[in-house]
DNA sequence: CTGTTAGCGCCTTCAA
DNA sequence: TTGAAGGCGCTAACAG
């Protein structure tokens, strides 16, 4: 039915090792008339290498695996799409794996992907759970296998791992000082969780603009979220006998939850309040009062992700590679000067 | 370094077929004794198949291909996180494909996914390219591959064919219906692309609608939009010069749209304007204004698309499968009584 | 009830 | 420059 490279050999009269060496352009110097015909023979057969066959063989499978919280996550999406995109480029693909945040789940779909000889697994761990025992638990298991592993966001850990990065410390001062030079000087912070490098980064970034513009630090402007539109809303209540002028939620979701949570205290953006958030979701320009945010590239990280993973395949004892990319400040509605 | 089976006939004295027997679960009677003999010494070793070799040996591979054209598109996303819990609970594997709409990466695709020996493929297609020659090609190509495929939101072809579908009909109709009850007479429409099959139903249900009420239906309140965000902004700036308190927009991205171009007019929601949306996007609760929409059960339809496929995989000769589903009127606060 | 045998399709020595 | 042979890990016949 399916043609394999024993056909091409008998077609050709040749053996299907030399088949094999053509079809896998080897070094073994193979005489161009006699490439042509395996070549010629092949595309007029229709070959398509068997790929069981040739994992079994070689070990390798040419397919990364994805472990993410939530594909509906536009966050994850965007870095799955990435991830995707540079694996075509290549001829590789993905495995998808939403896990829920059930670290058990994640540890099945390791073993699964185990199983399927993978080349290279990306992990995205949902917030609540990152440095938590059972998830130290699942990456050790993957570098345990010997499997490639690449992280995000994620640098510090008891041994250097590959990781495709931003600052947000410095997000973080970005933003901050975007609201101080537009003249705000109340200000206050809807944070991710505190156990989150990322979200523990950008605030340090907040601080530092305050100490650098010479502005106290109020812990009780602050309120700790987790990320979710929900935490937005909560977080305005929390802070609804506080005086602000402006307000910076850790991601745009939460900022969408502190549009609402305005709304709720008829307190109009950017009116009387201005709001930064993070990320730059896709719907933040859509929206009736565009999001200023800070832009994070998580598509290009995505594809950077891949890129190491097959990079680390080919050479599997170089160096841990960190890749750090540039965050963006975008200027939009949200956000107002005042005197 | 990995255990096989031949480690743990080893490590038994059994032989590697009687392994292979009782970690299948095969019929084939063996001694309770062994069996535990079997079970202890691979969980004691650690044994995990190789899938390369069981997909060599068998031709199958316990996974599925997801073929959409943009995973960050909230629609697939859903639609793929159903499929993924599906194959999850059954033990499979989901490979991600997002074409971009591309008529020849997605041929790629499915070449790369028979490689594969995959089990089954679940198409989404793009809606400007649904019906279009490169499109119908590549459906007979995995047709001809004799591989399981599930459509969606397709049953009209030249043959019968899986399919997971909703009554767009139905839908389109209970929208209408939904804002004539609420006194409005004079309805704008903007609608998909007419050569999809989803938006030429819900259009025959608005039609339906009104004519059942006796309302006369007047071409000149229809704009073609093609699903995106875009097209909801054009279609108010088509319908500026119409007459008309309402808007049902065939999906939610479009009415999003048409509330930043009312919004450009002066036209508030629902004051001035009421809207339908149709989907039920994850955003249309949370926005400013939510949405009255028509909700889709897109996660289910992964869902059951995915078991289609591992059924059809066991039952290769059994009929086609369409498996219909039920749409829902949510009433949110952009469609208000008009007297 | 269990073992033997024979490949699935491919790649990789090694020899010619 | 090419061919022959062996085996990756597993399963399906067929024996015993």
């Amino acid at each position: 039915m399916k043609t394999t490279i024993k056909d091409i050999a008998q077609a050709t009269g040749l053996s299907p090792a030399t088949v094999s060496l053509v079809l896998n352009n080897r070094p073994s110097r193979i005489s161009d008339a006699t490439r042509e015909r395996v070549l010629a023979a092949a595309a007029e057969l229709g070959y398509r290498s068997n790929s069981a066959a040739v994992s079994l063989r070689t070990g390798r499978s040419y397919s990364l695996g994805l472990i993410v919280p939530d594909i509906r996550n536009d966050y994850y999406a965007t870095y799955a799409k990435g991830m995707e995109d540079a694996c075509q480029e290549m001829g590789w693909s993905l495995i998808l794996c939403s896990t829920n945040g059930n670290p058990e789940r994640e540890r099945q779909y390791i073993e699964t992907l185990q199983a399927k000889s993978i080349d290279g697994i990306a992990v995205v761990t949902t917030p609540p759970l990152t440095g938590t025992q059972s998830f130290e638990a699942n990456r050790d298991l993957i570098l345990r296998m010997q499997i490639p592993l690449v992280q995000m966001d994620l640098t510090g850990y008891r041994e250097p791992i590959n990781a495709v990065v931003c600052d947000h410390e410095k997000g973080g001062y970005m933003a901050t000082r975007h609201l101080i030079s537009l003249g705000h000087q109340k200000i206050a912070f809807i944070t991710g969780p505190s156990s989150l490098e990322g979200s523990s980064s950008r605030l340090k970034g907040c601080m530092r603009a305050f100490h650098d513009y010479g502005l106290p630090w109020d812990d009780k402007m602050l309120y700790e979220g987790d990320y979710t539109y929900a935490a937005g809303l909560d977080g305005i209540d929390y802070l609804s006998d506080r005086d602000f002028t402006a307000v910076f939620a850790f991601n745009d979701l939460m900022a969408y939850g502190v549009y609402n949570g305005l709304a709720k205290y008829s307190l109009s953006v950017p009116e009387d309040v201005s709001v930064v958030g993070y990320d730059d979701h896709f719907l933040s320009s859509i929206i009736s009062v565009p999001l200023t945010t800070i832009r994070q590239p998580i598509y290009e990280m995505g594809k950077e992700a891949a890129r190491i993973l097959i990079y680390k395949t080919e050479h599997p004892d170089t160096k841990p590679v960190i890749t750090w990319f540039d965050l963006k400040l975008i200027v939009r509605k949200s956000t107002r000067k005042i005197c």
